[in-house]
DNA sequence: CCTTCTTGGTAGAGCGCTCCAACTGTAGAC
DNA sequence: GTCTACAGTTGGAGCGCTCTACCAAGAAGG
């Protein structure tokens, strides 16, 4: 394998040597500037393509102390709630002329400071954090150095502007769907420590007090994980009272406790319903369609970069956004039947019944600001 | 809230004025070189630390001539096969002191290819593609200018080193796996014109030819998606003669296989066993439950971050190298019965059954390289 | 005692770009 | 014909760093 590989750049300098101009005029050329007779604008590419030049981006952002970019911080990878929201950053950074580098912290909170080391270092104009577990003092320390925007976690009383979900009001959506079908005695396996957890674990505890259903709330504790859910209804199970509903602080959760659930032999949902959380790509699998809270995780994206990029120009200040979540009905949840029996499996083959296939496109006025 | 940003970042010369040296120490001490007094190092770090000082990234690469940073393009960030490459990639390169600077192409070639000029524009020391859908000549062009390894794809008769599996050796291992079951009629729901999908079906093909199995084998089309592995499973069923197992073309589409033969009123794995490919997470679900074929992930993002490292610093060439894909036995595959039959289901709840429960630490040195 | 190392430090010339003030030439105003 | 206006272009001074000399002073060697 031959390695042809250049030994240096050409630089603007080269591109204005064979067109035949000075070095600002090409400068202005590349950064596309009106002030440009056509005829030297031809000559400039010509010559710029002839040497197959491309602006070194470090020189670039250092002569004009700006980056245009803006440094994206997910927490992880492998969840693919992080994949939609930078879709939404995105998008909207791209509409305004914005570029992103992302990092991930792999979980890490060693890896996410580092990482946000590395964007301060690299000057970028604004930074994103989704899921970040940092303390709030280090990204408000980060806050004073660059705009701040974390979204899925709100930071009070620091300069880190936020874009959270209101997790208290999806329990609450779930918890009056399934009173809606008739449900009274509803359990909740929750999240623990984990992120929105304990919105959702009062949003639900609330909503019940509200229905009047105080004396029959039951949360068992759970960590977001299948196993956890899985583990939290066979407590349910060894109780002297089964719940005929169950609330998960997830999806994931929401899979293990219905999968105890079928091998207790019972039917889901004819015997009991389940509602998770997040509507990931899991819940939409027609092999378990599971009715679910869904975040408008592209729009909470979106709002943030935008607010982080008025924030850069001083066109607004940070604030705290919450956006509302939305009910997906699918095939776990049903009607509350007497007393729980087995039966033949019913769940129909239809494709997805869903109130609202996609997250209502509630625009950022709408949502409360603080 | 009150943004009290600083106006301009301290330079090196603001800690040298205030330590009372040049601006060459400081930037020694930066970079801590050995030939430093313990002296005038303790005064640099202390007035470094009283403004807050930070290195500028982009300043230190203008002026050094390199970046210490490699650029990696994901093909998708919603499939988790990246995060786990990624994961790869990341801890090889920073064994050797390399950053990372990750972009999304989005599924979208325009967009891929946008972030791989930024990258050139950054003047990153090497690229890794994963999963990268751009005509191999586009690659090609990138890598006359920096190194580029791609991982998922090979590449050949181009400048562009690879990492791949093996697929064909992946759909041998699962056939096989069915054969020793005493499975003799086994059908392969593909994967159109996806990565891997080729190879995969050719190994299905020739492994089913070399145990006397032709006139048995039966591919029908997909897509990778769950939806065709469902349409392709339904396609079975009004076949004359149903197969005893099914081997689909990745994870996602056995789930839409298992969940056809379940509505069908047969149980998996005892009238039908099914095989999926990559070990997604979704087959690990005790829901689920799939047997499959793992691909060495995170070996491959490691080795292509050593192999694209070695090939910057002139202590190695780019190469093409395969991995071997392992079998992961779950609750989806049993002994064949004589003729299909519905039965009371009888998946244990047991924990995993694995053969290898994590990929093998195979050695780079082991796998085939051309 | 002078020479040669060695250690710790410095000056200054870039790296490749942007930005600003200033300059040229042509056109329109009077 | 001079004056202003303006579009188009330019030189040069940075941006914040690294790097290549090079220098001073004390240690080691003859």
């Amino acid at each position: 394998m031959s390695n042809a590989r250049r030994s240096s750049a050409p630089t603007l300098e080269d591109v204005a040597q064979i067109a035949g101009v000075s070095r600002a005029l090409v400068s202005l050329v590349m950064r596309d500037s009106p002030r440009v007779s056509s005829e030297s604008r031809r000559r400039v590419t010509d010559a710029a393509t002839k040497l197959g030049y491309r602006p070194n981006l470090m020189a670039r952002n250092l002569a004009a102390r700006k980056t245009m970019t803006i440094g994206v911080l997910l927490n992880d990878l492998h969840n693919p709630w992080f994949a939609e929201v930078t879709d939404g950053i995105h998008d909207a950074a791209e509409r305004q002329g914005y570029q992103l580098i992302l990092a991930s912290g792999r979980r890490t909170p060693r890896l996410e400071s580092r990482a946000l080391d590395t964007f301060l270092a690299s000057r970028v104009d604004g930074i994103v954090v989704a899921g970040c577990r940092l303390p709030a003092a280090r990204l408000d320390a980060v806050a004073t150095e660059v705009a701040v925007v974390s979204v899925g976690r709100a930071l009070p009383k620091t300069n880190v502007g936020s874009v959270t979900t209101d997790d208290a009001f999806g329990a609450c959506l779930a918890i009056e769907h399934l009173y809606h079908l008739g449900h009274r005695r509803i359990a909740h396996i929750d999240g623990g420590k984990g992120a929105g957890a304990s919105p959702r674990r009062s949003g639900y505890l609330r909503t019940m007090r509200m229905l009047g259903l105080s004396d029959t709330a039951q949360v068992v504790a759970g960590d977001f994980t299948e196993e956890a859910g899985a583990r939290g209804a066979e407590r349910l199970f060894r109780g002297q009272v089964l719940p005929s509903a169950i609330f998960t602080a997830n999806d994931l959760s929401a899979v293990g406790a219905v999968d105890v659930v079928e091998r207790r032999g019972l039917d889901v949902p004819d015997d009991i319903s389940v509602v998770g959380f997040d509507n990931t790509s899991l819940a939409a699998l027609n092999h378990i369609g599971l009715t679910t809270i869904d975040q408008p995780r592209y729009e909470m994206g979106a709002v943030a970069a935008t607010m982080l990029i008025d924030a850069i120009n001083d066109r607004g200040a940070l604030s705290d956004v919450s956006m509302s979540p939305s009910l997906i009905v699918r095939r776990t949840t049903a009607r509350a039947t007497k007393a729980p029996h087995a039966t033949t499996r019913s769940r129909q083959r239809s494709s997805v019944i869903s109130a609202a296939p996609t997250a209502p496109a509630r625009s950022p006025s709408e949502a409360k600001t603080s």
